[in-house]
DNA sequence: ATAAACGCCTGACGGC
DNA sequence: TGCCGTCAGGCGTTTA
């Protein structure tokens, strides 16, 4: 489900209030409860009941598609995979009922509980004293202020992939996943299988300046609803290509394609994403 | 270095 | 109705 915008909403509803939820900053845990123990990637459960046990929750923050809760002594980051969500109860009722997947609850003193739901039970939890234990391999926060063009076509040009593939590695650079990808690709005008050797220093600016549009669009719509987990958010609404295998281009009337690439489903126009490798232009 | 195949999981959807 | 294949917002490991 998640990918940078989405984690970025889940944020700022926990941080603010929203999404038919308090914010939790400030409550107090007086219990963990791990129903599913695959969840937790680090400690083990009993030494995570103990040590969580007690500490309050002082802020909220996160890298790439990482949600990061900042404890007194401790910090509970959760990746939330294909399928996760986090959702905030209030207990009117004490015994209000847990949901179908329902994985991780954090019981509050405040009467609230937070919880981590998770169908496809993919999505990990762990709780460390130092974050970077964690984060250490991620590359280049795509929003981050101080990430230039330069530096993102510096990058670029240090490996020779396929384009999209390498924009999906977190290690190149943390938070796209498949859709914004494919967005980012479509608003940039460049084929996902082209490879990063033959691209052009514009081509590239163009596509930095492409992935922040579309990341911030998609934080301004609250992130993405599809499938059966609805959260609130618009953004799937302004989808140009993902999805829409066999429609007509809005720039261009061309019919999307969908290919495999990298393993993932991908959506493009062949008119608009015309670029293509210059080994393949000379064999044609 | 790059990339493919596969595993991990449940559920929705379309075709027969 | 059931059954079946396909697909799904991710990522780690193993294998070429």
């Amino acid at each position: 489900m998640p990918e940078l915008p989405e984690v970025e909403t889940i944020k700022r509803a926990l941080t603010l209030g929203g999404r038919g939820g308090e914010s939790v900053l400030g409550c107090q845990i007086i219990q963990a409860d791990v129903l599913w123990p695959r969840t937790l990637q680090t400690p083990d459960i009993k030494t995570f009941k103990s040590r969580i046990e007690g500490q309050v929750i002082q802020s909220i923050s996160r890298r790439a598609k990482y949600l990061l809760l900042h404890l007194d002594q401790d910090t509970m980051l959760m990746h939330l995979r294909m399928s996760g969500d986090v959702r905030v109860d209030a207990l009117q009722n004490p015994s209000l009922a847990l949901q179908k997947h329902d994985r991780l609850v954090l019981w509050f003193a405040n009467q609230r509980r937070l919880v981590f739901n998770n169908p496809r039970k993919f999505g990990r939890v762990w709780l460390v004293s130092d974050p970077e234990d964690v984060l250490s391999e991620l590359g280049p926060e795509p929003l981050d202020p101080d990430f230039t063009a330069d530096q993102f076509y510096a990058n670029l040009k240090r490996h020779k992939r396929q384009l999209k593939a390498l924009l999906l590695d977190q290690h190149f650079l943390a938070g796209l996943g498949n859709i914004y990808t494919d967005e980012a690709l479509f608003l940039a005008g460049l084929n996902p299988t082209m490879n990063t050797q033959y691209l052009k220093y514009e081509q590239g600016k163009r596509l930095f300046e492409s992935i922040r549009t579309v990341l911030e669009t998609g934080i301004r719509r609250n992130g993405a609803s599809i499938d059966w987990v609805y959260r609130g958010g618009q953004f799937q609404n302004e989808f140009k290509v993902y999805g829409r295998r066999g429609k007509a281009c809005y720039v261009c009337g061309s019919t999307i394609e969908r290919i495999i690439v990298g393993q993932r489903g991908t959506h493009f126009c062949p008119e608009c994403q015309n670029t293509r490798d210059t080994t393949l232009s000379m064999e044609e």
